[in-house]
DNA sequence: TGATTGTTTGCTCCA
DNA sequence: CAAACAATCA
């Protein structure tokens, strides 16, 4: 086996090299994966690297668990790869603190090693609860968004409460302070980690505890990176920590590509590796393999606005390719109808492509979802409103918290009253001010409030109900299953008897979702995993862990696509103050990170890309929709490469669609959609027709120029020409109508040849047959 | 208490 | 537009 075979040259140099800290400058589409799993594989089987002294840390679980399974697949079975560490630099820092973390509880009192992980409604609730209690609310402090933003760069910055207090220029900064150091205090009491903490306190404990610093760095002969342009100062901290002893770390990253500083990542972390490590190797993968000439040509000249990069030129040995196309539409809709149709197109073309369409925010999402439905178009969104993060779910593994760690305060308040049993607010208020005034956690709180007996009766009985049954759960926790105990939640609290009780629409899809959450623990019962391991599962689960890559048509946000790759790409809302975004307007650093992304978003594209963007755009759904200017970054790609496939200036007709919105709003929420589906062309014809629109919406965004269709739906006029039927072409043979203009044998029709491709024909001219 | 209704306010991006 | 909050009534 030679794992230096069928690569370029600086790949296999990159690969090899074997002298020290390495720093590979990977452009878009450069085959950096290829080079990274090569590189592991080589390590291994070339130079005898026991495949437990390799770590490599990528950007999500997915990518890991791909990077794996690439590894595997080069090296066969003959090498002891379990032993192989691949993962997110989250995952490695959760596994080091609970099997090595006892001596944090050094420098974090209470700290123990089943701590629990808060995420971002977790520290909303807590800076919530931090602010309250201080007596601040948010018309007079500031958001608590705003806060938690501010804390946690504060976190990273390794600024304590007091360095905040002392910092503070006003009266919002002195108290924002006080609110981090409750906030904290919080924390600690509840022995409780934020996402921040799970890099910070793995740092602190290495740093700490000097044995468990040394074992790793002799453990650690190799040490990969993936996506440095985007670490943060905690881990680089780690990188650091862990590569004392063999110094042979290998960073693969793109500083056109960093587009997470809002998170802490600090670009200069790829431009300083040189001064980092003075005798570090650098070698640039510029050929790429990804994308046609026009794309990529498209892409450089956009990114090339940047100032702050090392600069590089990406170049491909393909030729040409088809221009990027671009569409202004007049509104949102129209943009979304135009997106659906540009998918039609391409997959008809090539039905096995995938499609990705990507935007700014996760809000644009809807109404392109819609459009999709009306074609009958299946397609998977990721991100938005995640499983992980609906509230029957946590609502359910906040009682597996608990079970699990009585001192989980947040959780528990989340809780107590969940499906209500009688624990209002007042009765919480005692609790609150009986934890604060004794100095315990809220369930000690609890159990002192019913040893006094203090309460008013109702009280101290559903409290007292509440014990009972946390208590019970807790017996079986200890002895069952990981699913029999969520079964057990959800039918002993009565959530699932609340469900069903629950007569507003969407009950049945939280007890669906409820359900799910009971399969995905059956599985990892499967799997051998416990309630620990689940709930750290449910809290490390990113996004794009979720993509289907089977799915036809994918729906995320430009950073969820990062590291991914699809045959066409459609990229939408190409508006200033959306993309670039309104917030990136001021500052020339957050600009060039919009424009990085916009790159990043544009070098997906392996064959086609669409840019578009709307004239008009709502916010907020309110009653008018505002003008809006194309994105800067339109006009800095040079028009040799591009191609206007529409331009709208007249609104178009209106469409009550109201009735249909509702369902496809309720399918999103799902993401499946059980009513009735719109599946092959003829259904679509039908569903405008009763609607009084005609199917040959202008695909181009073509201004109309007859009159909008009556109000009153016409009788579907049954040309031999529709939309969906099968036609024969003297020359191309067989095809599908996929849309008609005009009627009767002036139709200009355009037909999807298997073969051919899209042609446009006049039916009359063409000769054209009724094929079957 | 808690369910129902009314009112307000906010939409980055994510592990 | 829709979640989140406040206010009101049963």
């Amino acid at each position: 086996m030679d794992f230096l075979e069928g690569l370029n040259p600086p790949q296999r140099e990159a690969v090899a090299y074997t002298g020290g800290p390495l720093l590979i400058l990977a452009g878009a589409g450069s085959g950096k994966t290829r080079v990274i799993t090569h590189r592991i594989a080589h390590l291994v089987h070339a130079h005898r690297v026991p495949p437990s002294a390799i770590v490599a840390v990528t950007f999500t679980n997915k990518a890991a668990q791909e990077m794996r399974e690439r590894v595997e697949g080069l090296l066969g079975h003959s090498y002891a790869l379990s032993e192989l560490v691949v993962s997110t630099f989250h995952s490695f820092c959760v596994r080091l603190l609970r099997r090595d973390g006892t001596r944090l509880a050094e420098l974090r009192p209470g700290f123990t090693r089943s701590f629990t992980i808060y995420d971002e409604d977790d520290q909303l609730a807590l800076v919530k609860a931090a602010s309250r209690q201080l007596g601040l609310d948010e018309k007079q402090f500031m958001p608590y968004r705003a806060a938690l933003a501010r804390i946690s760069h504060a976190k990273n910055h390794k600024l304590s409460p007091p360095d905040v207090y002392k910092a503070a220029k006003d009266l919002k900064a002195s108290r924002l302070a006080s609110v981090y150091e409750e906030y904290e205090g919080r924390l600690r009491q509840a022995n409780a980690l934020d996402f921040d903490d799970l890099l910070l306190e793995a740092v602190r404990l290495l740093q700490h505890d000097e044995d468990l610093r040394r074992a790793w760095n002799q453990r650690i002969a190799h040490l990969l990176i993936d996506e440095y342009q985007d670490t943060n100062r905690s881990q680089y901290e780690l990188m650091r920590l862990l590569s004392q002893v063999h110094q042979n770390v290998c960073a693969v990253g793109d500083e056109d590509q960093s587009i997470y500083s809002w998170r802490g990542a600090d670009i200069n972390n790829i431009l300083d590796f040189e001064a980092d490590y003075p005798n570090a190797r650098l070698i640039r993968l510029e050929q790429n393999y990804r994308s046609t000439q026009n794309i990529l040509a498209s892409a450089g000249a956009l990114v090339a606005h940047n100032r702050e990069r090392k600069g590089k030129l990406l170049w491909t040995s393909a030729q040409g390719g088809a221009p990027v196309g671009f569409c202004e539409a007049y509104d949102a809709e129209q943009e979304a109808l135009f997106i659906a149709d540009t998918i039609e197109s391409v997959l008809f073309g090539n039905p096995g492509d995938r499609v990705a369409v990507l935007y700014r925010t996760n809000a644009q999402s809807r109404q392109i979802e819609e459009a999709l439905r009306r074609y009958g178009r299946k397609y998977q969104v990721i991100g938005g409103f995640s499983f992980y993060q609906r509230a029957e779910i946590k609502d359910i593994l906040a009682y597996l918290r608990v079970l699990v760690a009585p001192q989980d305060s947040v959780n528990l308040l989340r809780i107590i009253n969940t499906p209500a049993r009688g624990l209002g607010k007042s009765a919480i208020e005692q609790i609150e001010r009986c934890a604060r005034e004794h100095g315990l956690n809220h369930w000690n709180a609890i159990l002192r409030l019913l040893d006094e007996k203090q309460l008013p009766t109702r009280a101290a009985a559903a409290l007292e109900g509440f014990r009972t049954l946390i208590e019970g759960l807790r017996e079986t926790a200890a002895v069952e299953p990981l699913h029999e105990v969520v079964r057990a939640v959800i039918e002993q609290t009565g959530y699932l008897k609340t469900l069903e009780a629950d007569q507003t629409p969407d009950a049945e899809a939280r007890q669906e979702n409820v359900t799910e959450l009971g399969n995905a623990a059956s599985d990892a019962a499967a799997r051998g995993e416990g309630i620990p391991e689940f709930l750290d599962h449910a809290a490390l689960v990113s996004e794009a862990d979720a993509i289907d890559d089977q799915a036809r048509v994918c729906l995320m946000t430009a950073h969820n696509a990062k590291g991914l790759e699809f045959p066409a790409v459609v990229i939408c809302g190409l508006e200033e103050g959306l993309f670039p975004h309104s917030r990136s307007l001021e500052s020339r650093a957050a600009m060039e990170e919009e424009r990085r992304l916009c790159y990043v978003a544009m070098t997906r594209a392996q064959k086609r890309l669409v840019l578009t963007c709307a004239r008009y755009r709502r916010r907020y759904g309110g009653e008018h929709a505002q003008a809006s200017q194309p994105s800067r970054f339109l006009s800095e790609i040079p028009l040799e490469f591009t191609e206007v496939l529409g331009r709208v200036a007249a609104p178009p007709p209106q469409v009550d669609l109201a009735g249909d919105q509702f369902l496809v709003r309720q399918a999103a929420r799902k993401n499946l959609y059980t009513g009735k589906t719109y599946n092959s062309l003829e259904n679509i014809a039908e569903f405008f027709a009763a609607r009084g629109v005609a199917t040959n919406l202008p695909a181009t965004g073509a201004p109309r120029t007859q009159p909008p269709p009556p109000r009153v739906a016409p009788s579907v006029r049954r040309s031999k020409f529709s939309v969906g039927s099968s036609v024969e072409h003297p020359r191309y043979g067989n095809g599908t109508i996929v849309r008609r203009e005009g009627e009767g044998e002036d139709a200009k029709l355009t037909v999807s040849f298997p073969g051919h491709g899209l042609k446009k024909i006049i039916a009359k001219y063409a000769g054209l047959k009724t094929a079957e």
